[in-house]
DNA sequence: AGCATGTATTTTACTTGTAAAACACCATCG
DNA sequence: CGATGGTGTTTTACAAGTAAAATACATGCT
């Protein structure tokens, strides 16, 4: 749980036409899945036959599933009455378990140190995280999390965890290993490169 | 390209322990990918080593993939003077090839009434985008595309495709393929089933 | 016809995020 | 030592989304 924020969108880009052999089915099942994306992508390409709507099987998806993922995820979060941008961050500074600077907490959390700056003001006042300010360098701020802040973070987890493992439940344990796989590939090479392509 | 809105989220759950024997590499590589993700996974389970981190590798990947593929493939529509959620509502229009009433757009773009609302004002006074009242029912609202609408969306389109394209290509053809399968059966089973968990 | 109810859309009030500017402070160089 | 420039953090002004209330109609029932 817990990445940073999150909206995904719905349907959208390149059929899988450019890739390249392999069609549909991952590992075990036999009927290919008929989801919104494919019905999108169909759509597309009965208005625009000549484009290669191949990303879109693959970018759509992602897409359409983070939001999925995250409007069913966020249900045990808003039980404790903490967003998951909140989450994310009372998050980081248990995993890491030291104090974290603003900064390091908006590398950490993917979000603007502008956005970190508003939420550490409202967990602060919530009593969930402490303040301490750096004695060689004033401008910097050290920040912990409570007693009430770790446990509240040490409760919320295995619930958490376990209602995604309910989630991802209908893909079988050797898909989930290959999506993960998968996806590890593809964003470990995005994160090296980001940058690089500029359209 | 162009679901609806989005914003995913940095890294999060559980780790692939729960699923079953696979590891990674999905098709063709050998060296496991080193990602983010990875790296969070690693840190909760050293401070929590009984957790099942497994749907973390997954859902904390799709989200961190859905940030930073939003961020890159935004690129060609800023050009263009849109946001995604903008561009998914005239693709929405250009896709379906007829008049689209505000709720329809709202459900085919996973967004809300009220945003739809103010997207179509917005989109209205740029001359992208008519409006026409319904003769039998005064309550609704057709929209349509304008020339220069349409005219925008086909210009754009390609464009889009092609820089999607470029940055899946770190992946080879085959693993896109299984990518794009899989997350079809696991957004086809989420589609289905949502609602039915209620953690 | 008259009214209760349901639906399509918009409006309102508010929350949250962002970019850019403002602050506060360190560090270095002359 | 005092100006210059750089960095960490917060503030400001603003953009965009949401939930819930408000509007404006249509419908079905009596």
């Amino acid at each position: 749980m817990t990445a940073t924020s999150g909206r995904p969108a719905a349907a959208s880009d390149a059929g899988r036409g450019a890739g390249g052999g392999l069609d549909d089915e991952g590992v075990g099942s036999g009927a290919v899945m008929d989801d919104t994306v494919a019905a999108v992508v169909r759509q597309w390409r009965s208005v625009h036959p000549a484009l290669d709507t191949g990303p879109m099987e693959v970018i759509g998806r992602i897409n359409r599933c983070a939001a999925l993922l995250q409007q069913a995820e966020d249900a045990p979060l808003r039980r404790a009455g903490l967003s998951r941008p909140e989450f994310d961050l009372l998050g980081a500074l248990r995993r890491t378990g030291h104090e974290l600077t603003p900064s390091e907490l908006a590398k950490e959390t993917f979000s603007s140190g502008a956005a970190v700056t508003k939420r550490l003001k409202q967990l602060t006042e919530r009593g969930l995280v402490e303040r301490r300010g750096d004695a060689r360098d004033r401008r910097v701020a050290h920040l912990r999390l409570t007693d009430a802040g770790r446990d509240l973070v040490d409760g919320i987890l295995p619930e958490q965890l376990a209602y995604e493992t309910a989630v991802l439940s209908v893909l079988a344990p050797e898909g989930q290993g290959e999506l993960a796989g998968l996806l590890a590939e593809l964003l470990g090479r995005l994160e090296g490169r980001m940058g690089a392509l500029r359209a």
